[in-house]
DNA sequence: TTTTAATAGTAAGTAGTATAAACTATATTA
DNA sequence: TAATATAGTTTATACTACTTACTATTAAAA
């Protein structure tokens, strides 16, 4: 589809966004490529986020901290169920809230799966040091707090493979 | 549509890209609101990259800088064209090209928009002395080569606003 | 020179997301 | 008990951007 590599960095000019923009779908194509031999090809986050709350998750719970709406949650959890990476499951206190819950076959490929984000990290990274990268992330989620209190429209992204 | 801020930085297992888009949503949201004002709600790039490119751009050299294809990329030039902003003039050398030139109306604007481009920037990096963001946008570029030579799909991203 | 292939741009049809609106079931509040 | 709110689902719609096929023009090959 595309001819060849240009460096959006080369024209300073362009809205900051765009620069993060690029860099992102660069690493989302990178991520998909690493983890294309399992049955997921996306929603990887979701998977870590059920991992990572202690509480019991929610759809409406995954869809705010994901920042999707509650209707797109559905078609993403079905997939995730029909692929056996999670179940639904009832909350008999609430039996409106339906608890999302990590099968076995995903509990079994989440190290796998971290080990790639990790790796994937690691190369993004090469040439910084460990506090360098520290500080990257640092300065990331400080734009992303000062960028939170501007007026704004919000905003849905959407990444799609292409040939 | 969203209910609540709920930090994606709160989780350090998700994926480095994730942290990234999220930024970038923020940073476009904050741009779109910033120039709702202006009867054009996107491709401030495309105007960019065209004050910013010394020969003349055809719609194929526009497309593989922004990493468009070209059928998309017709869309987009008829839109600007549409609002004012450029036209199309035959290169009599090659009748096959078209250049794409900014019209007075751009040329008017696009101060106002380097200037909210700016504005935002600043604002969006508060906090860090013009050092620390030199060496961010640095590191940002140096993840953006390192990723480049990942094996990797290609992917396009899309942003829209919603309710 | 004639034929073939490549390139720039356009148009039409298709597929994939996300959205809105409407709905069911359940729980909460007045 | 009635009204309202919430979690989740379904359906239909709108919107991108993609794929394919096409025209016009130029370059390359025979």
């Amino acid at each position: 589809m595309f001819k060849e590599e240009q460096s959006i960095f080369d024209i300073t000019e362009f809205p900051f966004g765009r620069h993060l923009t690029a860099v992102s779908k660069l690493y989302v194509g990178a991520l998909r490529k690493r983890f294309e031999h399992l049955d997921i090809e996306r929603y990887y986050s979701v998977l870590i986020l059920i991992e990572n709350t202690k509480k019991n998750c929610t759809q409406q719970y995954i869809a705010d901290y994901l920042q999707k709406d509650k209707t797109s949650m559905v078609g993403i959890i079905d997939s995730l169920v029909k692929k056996g990476y999670i179940k639904r499951a009832t909350n008999p206190l609430d039996r409106r809230e339906h608890f999302i819950q990590l099968t076995n076959k995903a509990i079994k490929t989440l190290p796998e799966i971290h080990k790639g984000i990790n790796e994937l990290n690691a190369r993004a990274t090469k040439g910084l040091s460990k506090q360098e990268v520290r500080l990257f992330h640092k300065n990331l989620q400080l734009i992303s707090v000062n960028l939170s209190k501007e007026p704004a429209y919000k905003i849905v992204a959407n990444f799609e493979k292409v040939k």
